[in-house]
DNA sequence: CTGAAAGCGCTTACAG
DNA sequence: CTGAAAGCGCTTACAG
């Protein structure tokens, strides 16, 4: 009573003697298959190196997959996330044709509260992975902690929390990245020049800049060279607050010719530059292309902006969750990003 | 006798009192419906706002899409398209779950002929869409019009032809790239330098050099700086011909102190400036991260090295094609790829 | 533990 | 010009 040869999960069944219901559930490793069943199934399965037509899985199931991402919004003190975004979205609109949702939650980066709120959705709302930005360390253990209790999995994107094994990290290095600093900053120096690494952030967003400088400073012990470096810390981000903290450091300083800034605040440092005459101009380094940066890199008063190329960063989070959940492909621990360095020259073809 | 409320073609088939059938004529333009119904049908999509299940419609066709990907492949020479060849590999994972299948067409590089073949194939095979390297002018020129002819569309990678309509150029802004080579080269600069630019190529692979030059030169010009700059043109790839050229040039202007390779050749001149004691070791800027480059690079040699991405060219090459076939998505005519800056110190975050 | 059947939303002959 | 029906390769109740 044998049929002719068909494909798929139906030709498996007839060779085994079974119901295509049966290949299904060894297929998805369900239970109520009698091992003896299973085992001959297997092994066509394997004979037949059989692999699953997505689209009729995809179409028969009606489920559609849900990712949540959980990133800063852009605000008016900084548009560093439209990147990411970006990237974020068009990995969704390659993917949703397949039944991939992407569902955004922005949080305010000034707002704790933000954070948490949008983080309690991720679970309310049954989510089948997520994309999280740990801004705040502690609530953002209690989510992906919660998560990983649910079985959701995470990425970690921009910046990564270690001990919370995220399915994949997938952002900067940052001693490396610090280190390059350092390399960059030997463009202005002369035999008398000192170096000064400037953190301008409220205490909750500090916690990269560690790695950071320490890159900085090993690039300098490295080379053995022995320029002074001197670090400012400035926990406001208001303008005067830094104008009023530099004015004090390069009169105690006129010898500063590199100054580097460990995160997206440049701008303030520029603008510092920009209305006040200096017996020398220093060289000054920063983070991201926000549009503030991109001013000043126009104008010359940034010399380097180092990035992280956000919008791919985005565009991989979104990737890893599909090819982990929908390929069953095997994720990296860590993705880096390459370290971008970008002048007034290269600027206009980086989208951010 | 209406029936419950459905979904998608039977739900804009129930609203119109017609069959399936005819509402699929409808979307896929197909003749054989009267203009009343067509306009009928027209309508109700419009109001629906319907989009077509792809999932549902690419298993039903059975239809596979074939991309053909006719580019270099690595030789000894060099091993610049492995990076775009991973990046088009990617793609084709991310897709080929959903019927898209990648065809690689190799040529190599130092046979034209071999890049005929392999284009002649595109025809034979009936492949649905093209990335193409245009590498021999000529060549890709008569497949690109015969492509045009079938119908096929194609996308540029790497460099471009503009005057053929490609659906797409993915590559390089080679004038701008150029014009950041500029500006790098000034970090060399004295009084008395005088500046080198290096084609080290054959005829067949020189068409993109001029633009690149110009944007060099234009640097220059725009920052009104007078150094000398000189050119040399050098026919052979090998070394003993490469350091017999420059060993010349190197006498006649021993000012000179900032060397830049137009293309992927710099180690050549690296490998020069490893045997040759020189006054004063020049500056030396080169393109892309071809192993050769990167020992240069890490040995200090090369100071810098310009990227555009290859890896990425070759993902948004496939992807693009994939959005214009599967997704009927707009594609822009131009992608410029970033121009990335590398040096010793972030090479290890560029995979190529 | 196993199977028969309906259905996912389309496409594709085929009949009229 | 239009429609009824089979089928793409799965999943999912449901029955036994």
């Amino acid at each position: 009573m044998k049929q002719k040869e068909s494909r798929g999960i139906r030709e498996i069944a007839r060779r085994a003697n079974v119901a295509i219901s049966t290949v299904d559930r060894v297929i998805h490793n369900r239970i109520g298959v009698s091992a003896v069943t299973r085992e001959k199934i297997t092994k066509i399965i394997a004979e037949l190196n059989y692999q699953p037509n997505l689209l009729a899985s995809r179409l028969a199931s009606g489920k559609i997959i849900t990712l949540a991402v959980l990133i800063p919004s852009v605000t008016e003190d900084t548009d560093f996330w439209e990147a990411p975004l970006r990237g974020i979205q068009r990995a969704g609109a390659d993917i949703k044709q397949y039944g991939i949702n992407v569902e955004l939650l922005l949080f305010d980066l000034r707002d704790s509260a933000s954070f948490v709120t949008q983080a309690n959705r991720v679970l309310d709302t049954g989510v089948d992975g997520l994309v999280i930005a740990p801004a705040f360390v502690e609530e953002a253990e209690r989510i992906t902690t919660a998560c990983r209790e649910a079985g959701i999995p995470y990425v970690f994107i921009d910046s990564n929390l270690p001990d919370q094994l995220g399915l994949s990290y997938i952002g900067p290095p940052l001693f490396q990245s610090g280190y390059l600093a350092g390399k960059l900053s030997t463009y202005a120096l002369r035999e008398d020049s000192t170096l000064l690494v400037v953190n301008i952030a409220t205490a909750s967003d500090n916690y990269t800049y560690k790695q950071i400088e320490e890159g900085f400073r090993s690039y300098f012990t490295d080379q053995r060279y022995l320029y002074p470096i001197r670090r400012l810390n400035i926990h406001q981000t208001d303008y005067p607050s830094v104008s009023r903290h530099l004015q004090q450091q390069f009169s105690a300083d006129p010898t500063i010719d590199a100054v580097f800034v460990t995160n997206s605040r440049a701008f303030l440092v520029a603008r510092f530059l920009e209305h006040t005459a200096l017996p020398r101009k220093p060289l000054l380094i920063g983070y991201d292309l926000v549009n503030e940066n991109r001013h000043y890199l126009a104008n010359g008063l940034i010399d380097f902006l180092i990035c992280h190329q956000p919008e791919d960063q985005g565009y991989r989070s979104i990737m890893a969750l599909y090819q982990f959940l929908v390929l069953s492909a095997p994720i990296s621990k860590e993705y880096y990003m390459p370290i971008d360095i970008i002048t007034r020259e290269n600027q206009a073809f980086y989208r951010n």
